[in-house]
DNA sequence: GGGCTTGTCTACCGAGTGGTAGACGTGCAT
DNA sequence: ATGCACGTCTACCACTCGGTAGACAAGCCC
């Protein structure tokens, strides 16, 4: 009926289709449901993405743009090791905050297997890299407790992006979880967390 | 045609389809491959388990208690804070290196909703509080750093179970990840990180 | 030997899935 | 005015899924 345009269809497409799949699972979120979120009958969003595979790649390369778009806006003007550190958790805790099906597609694409994290990844490759010098750096000026770096990357990862996943566990582990004040607080102890983790003994 | 009898299939089944559950999703794996995996229709294990959701409740239910046999198992004997808790890290990632499917499963438990995880941790319940108490003796000892109890027994769970679970971002970000020997490697790892994250300022 | 329980099967169904074929209308370029 | 690419739709297909109905066979109890 009206033509709203290609791209911006296409944004809210790939917007909605997150959100699916983060809350779904890839299996579980189906076309239809996508498609009619956004007001669309699914044969249109087929015309926008030919297969469901293509959908969830063009989904991998956004979230990974994204997230790379918001941790570089974080790093901006940040100096010390543990600025940039916490600049960096408060950024990902910030877009959980906004949008809190984010975390949960990251992790559905890492179980996807490897050609669906490194869709994600790719794009966000430069800032990998960065981080492990940043690593490397703070360890070679004894502000970092020394290890291997690209594992210590990975143990960050898994900590925030775990205690960002796994509400439901919290819930049952804690007793209570619900709302933004508890996210807050799951920051702060995370923050603590990887501090502690980082200061060389 | 030969009838294997009852018990035994049905703890086939479950450990069959903690595996499928665990590989694919709840959604993604269907009662037909389960039970041909197992050598028997899909009808017959529905005979076993009148619905999906029946199934999984076992394998919550078992999963959650041979972990916690595991647990206690690994915990008999240790005396030192410290001893302790290398222990619990050292039986989960064994228990990960003889079925890699089990900790992916877990992971699934807690996507499915509250209703899931409580089924299995339910099952932990004891340990829960023994852990919690345990962390708790052990600041007021001054032996480890001072915090939430629960939530940092949130965060450990988090940094064991992300680390068995999110083997192809660590794949992406360290290059290599196949194999026995990184799965220690990152045992290593994980104990280290858990240790320093541990230890009072 | 006859019923009864237990286990396994074949056959089938309704719903939902991802995907195809193609009609139709609107607006832009010529 | 006409042609054509773009966007959206209806109709449909092949397939898979979870689940039902019911036949059937083997062992057990009496």
């Amino acid at each position: 009926m009206a033509r709203t345009g290609g791209e911006k269809r296409r944004h809210a497409l790939i917007e909605e289709a997150i959100r699916a799949f983060g809350r779904e699972g890839y299996n579980g979120a189906s076309l239809d449901q996508i498609a009619s979120a956004v007001g669309i009958r699914k044969q249109t969003l087929l015309y926008y993405f030919p297969t469901k595979d293509a959908l969830l790649e063009a989904c991998l390369q956004a979230a990974g743009q994204r997230v790379g778009e918001e941790i570089t806006e974080a790093l901006e003007g940040r100096e010390t090791y543990w600025e940039k550190a916490e600049a960096v958790i408060h950024a990902v805790f910030g877009l959980a905050e906004e949008w809190p099906e984010f975390p949960m597609f990251v992790r559905e694409a890492g179980r996807l297997g490897a050609e669906g994290i490194e869709r994600f990844t790719g794009a966000i490759e430069p800032l990998r890299v960065r981080a492990i010098e940043f690593l490397q750096a703070g360890m070679d000026a004894g502000e970092i407790r020394k290890q291997d770096p690209a594992l210590l990357l990975f143990m960050l990862y898994t900590a925030v992006v775990g205690s960002l996943t796994e509400a439901s566990v919290l819930n049952a582990v804690v007793g209570e979880d619900k709302g933004r004040a508890s996210l807050h607080r799951r920051e702060r102890e995370v923050v603590a967390f990887v501090r502690s983790a980082l200061v060389p003994t």
